[in-house]
DNA sequence: TAAATTTGCCCATTATAATAGGCTAATTAT
DNA sequence: ATAATTAGCCTATTATAATGGGCAAATTTA
């Protein structure tokens, strides 16, 4: 029996883990983080606290850590793959 | 030469062309998806007009569509990834 | 081709993300 | 050990995402 117990809370939640762990392997703080993005601290602390960001926010975050090619890779996948499903 | 030349809002319209896509490939309206997640059709139609949605928006729609569980391992993957190659 | 459905674009309102500031606890460096 | 930096937590304000409504153009169905 398989069951899918992943919330979007869940997902937040790791998305903040990976601003955080990524930014304290580049050895930089969250004001450090959230100037280079022309952005608050405090949106920062909401990312790392998995609070509600907005998309802007977390693109933003991803490109700093050199993800949003890796990124719009899976998005751009996701479409072709169920274009090919969608054909049988 | 290789430049980058991918930008936040690329990436939101290919977000936008992902919710469209398999929204009528799935074959129901921005108001039937909008009423599924319990957000307005507004929303919807913001979200497929690369407008700057909330990351709860953009994770319950790739929830609907089956592709919160790969998103998530793109994120843990990224974190493990970093963890790894900061060793060295 | 007529009717029905869907979508896009307004508007106004509400909910909330982002900002700015100060304060304290915790962590890191000297 | 203490000084400096960082991070978490407030409060208040501003910017904007989300909602709900109506209407017209476009698309799909009958």
């Amino acid at each position: 029996m398989e069951f899918n117990d992943l919330t979007v809370y869940k997902v937040k939640s790791h998305i903040a883990e990976l601003s955080k762990t990524l930014r304290v392997v580049e050895g930089i703080s969250q004001d450090q983080l959230a100037e280079q993005l022309n952005m608050s601290r405090n949106t920062i602390k909401n990312v790392e606290g998995a609070k509600n960001a907005t998309l802007d926010t977390f693109l933003k975050v991803l490109q700093h850590f050199d993800l949003l090619e890796k990124f719009d890779d899976f998005i751009r996948d996701s479409i072709a793959d169920k274009n090919v499903s969608s054909l049988y």
